[in-house]
DNA sequence: TGATTTTTGTACCGTTCCGAACAAATATAT
DNA sequence: ATATATTTGTTCGGAACGGTACAAAAATCA
């Protein structure tokens, strides 16, 4: 954020980066996702990413600097995703289960075991104390109800709802079906087991 | 555990203890409730127990051990308290509501600010690394779906529920909705809107 | 080539962590 | 009273924690 030219390739002057800040955070965040935010090392966090604490200091501030950015990072990625899957044009019970097959991936992706939602696996533990973090959830819980509920209205109007049915209502339900399943992926459901679930769920939600 | 008469009285021997074991468990319960498993220190539960360390360890064991105790303490009140409210003897809209309003003063108990639900907030996060923590939380989970199928089959028998309602399905969204409720309640939701969430979920639940 | 700039990697600091050792304290039993 | 049993509270130790100082390394600029 020093200096932003237009140019391609300006001129960085001392030694190059070993490694590509962006790819390092996606890393970090890896680390935090498995373990926590309390439960995770700066030490480990090095491994991951492969840099030595110093490099990762400088580049992202302290351990609650690189986790906020971590989840920032996050929240984009998952509203990206499901606004992709909450396109116009498809029919609402498939853009529904578009949503939750993106979810479900990310929640079953990674090399080790299952993990899960990386914001209910770590920014909801720590939102009690932290001020921050808690408006960043209390922020992203907030768009995720209101995504849903735009596309159940325009589903309503044309003609997929039934008239009464009240959209801010099944746009919560709709996220609290993300929420179930993202709990349940991290006490070890299995993937099909959870896609079953939101397939019935999308049924009830869309009458 | 060391032996067990009949007797209310048998003979204690040496030094009576200065903390009852059964308040120290909800005390330490509070303190990782706060904080999470991994964000609460032995020092922290000294403090919040009048305990110090070594009586803690002679009491519970370790700090994971400790932990287990609580998280299934903390289960076996949550039980307790939906099957109260899940009782025979009132409607389905009633008994739902109960169930969230139990839910609620739990999430909202406790002098700082609302901490939503202990295993959300801590057995969650420890899920993926802890295969006793994440097998605890599978369990858990099971016994709500379990114990609402059930009450949702009892309804539909007496005619409460439509005849093709699923209590699979609206099971697992009673639980849904609990879920939501309890991330909802740790981002900071006020109370009242929570409730108010919760009343019109059981509107769609009930059909 | 030599000066400058930035990142890397080693080493270190003070603190906090969990767990245990051990003596003092407080009860009952004889 | 003396012995025995159990808990308490002080103290310690070794490891891990987050964060930083500082020199070596690796690039560009002059």
């Amino acid at each position: 954020m020093v200096q932003k030219k237009s140019n391609t390739e300006p001129k960085p002057r001392g030694r190059p980066r070993a490694y590509d800040p962006q790819t390092a955070l996606l890393r970090a965040r890896d680390a935090f996702w498995k373990t926590g935010y309390s439960g995770t090392s700066l030490d480990e966090i090095s491994a991951a990413t492969g840099m030595n604490r110093p490099s990762l200091y400088a580049a992202f501030g302290d351990k609650r600097a690189l986790y906020l950015e971590a989840l920032a990072q996050y929240w984009q990625l998952s509203f990206a995703s499901m606004r992709e899957a909450l396109a116009d044009d498809r029919p609402l019970d498939e853009a529904l289960m578009h949503v939750y097959e993106g979810a479900l991936s990310i929640y079953f992706s990674g090399d080790g075991r299952p993990r899960g939602c990386f914001v209910i696996g770590t920014a909801v533990t720590e939102a009690i104390e932290d001020s921050e973090i808690r408006q960043s959830l209390a922020a992203g819980l907030q768009t995720f109800d209101t995504d849903f509920e735009a596309r159940l209205r325009t589903a309503r109007e044309k003609g997929e709802l039934k008239g009464d049915a009240d959209p801010a209502v099944l746009g919560v339900l709709a996220t609290a079906t993300m929420h179930t399943i993202a709990i349940r992926a991290r006490a070890g459901a299995p993937r099909a087991e959870l896609r079953e679930l939101a397939r019935k769920a999308v049924k009830v939600i869309c009458g």
